[in-house]
DNA sequence: AGGGTGATGGTCT
DNA sequence: GACCATCACCCTT
């Protein structure tokens, strides 16, 4: 076993109960975690630098209409629903996926947005997927940026991220220096200073660059 | 270093 | 049919 093994925890049933709480509490203890997915390729593994809490629906506790659940069941936040541990994966802006990893006890969905991330096995792989990247680290330094590193897409989704081909290393000790803020790309008051529920590692190169979303309109004659 | 914009389709009302 | 939990590229400073 390496060292970097025992100054950690990759159990999954530890790993599942550290997941089933309130992820605005685990989110500052989960930057430095590697989530590695082997494919056929090979695997490629990211350090976790920056990721972002959503809550369950309306009639939650907290409610958030910033979550994909806000508005309840549906086909595609089915996975958020389930228990902790498992991936929520979708499809956005036409082109792109974003990855989460589900939260809170089953019943009270909640997930992680999983936002950058350092690329620490794989990178040849990981540029393949993102030729467009010019520096390693900014192969996973966004949400989509992250999700196509990884190789992860909606066929992922409802997968577990604690099994085989994925797996998730929690280091014993977490980040020391975690900022927050508001979320990104979120419209309304979900995306306000009163959910400041983005969390990152201080001055770590590979966190995202906030740029905040201008409101266009969109081309649909023809 | 940072603003503006085209690309492109699933999801939900 | 409006809205996206975005990215890359092309401009101007």
């Amino acid at each position: 076993m390496s060292s970097s093994m025992e100054n950690g925890v990759s159990n999954p049933a530890e790993v599942r109960t550290f997941l089933g709480g309130d992820p605005r509490v685990i989110a500052p203890q989960i930057l430095g975690a590697v989530l590695t997915h082997h494919s056929e390729a090979g695997p490629v593994s990211v350090r976790l630098t920056e990721v972002e809490a959503y809550m369950g629906p309306r009639d939650s506790e907290h409610p958030d209409p910033g979550s994909h659940t806000f508005g309840g069941p549906t086909a595609r936040n089915a996975p958020m629903f389930g228990p902790p541990g498992f991936l929520y994966v979708y499809f956005t802006y036409g082109m792109h996926y974003c990855a989460n990893i589900v939260c809170g006890p089953e019943g009270a969905p909640s997930a992680l947005l999983l936002r950058a991330g350092e690329i620490v096995e794989g990178e040849g792989l990981a540029a393949l997927r993102r030729p467009a990247s010019k520096a390693l680290k900014d192969l996973a330094s966004g949400p989509a940026r992250l999700a196509s590193a990884l190789g992860l897409t909606t066929a992922d989704t409802g997968r577990d991220a604690l099994a085989a081909p994925f797996s998730l290393w929690l280091p014993k000790t977490p980040a020391a220096a975690v900022a927050s803020g508001p979320r990104v790309g979120v419209s309304g008051p979900g995306g306000s200073t009163e959910y400041p529920w983005r969390f990152w590692v201080e001055d770590d190169p590979t966190v995202s660059k906030y740029k905040a979303a201008k409101p266009r309109t969109r081309n649909t004659a023809g």
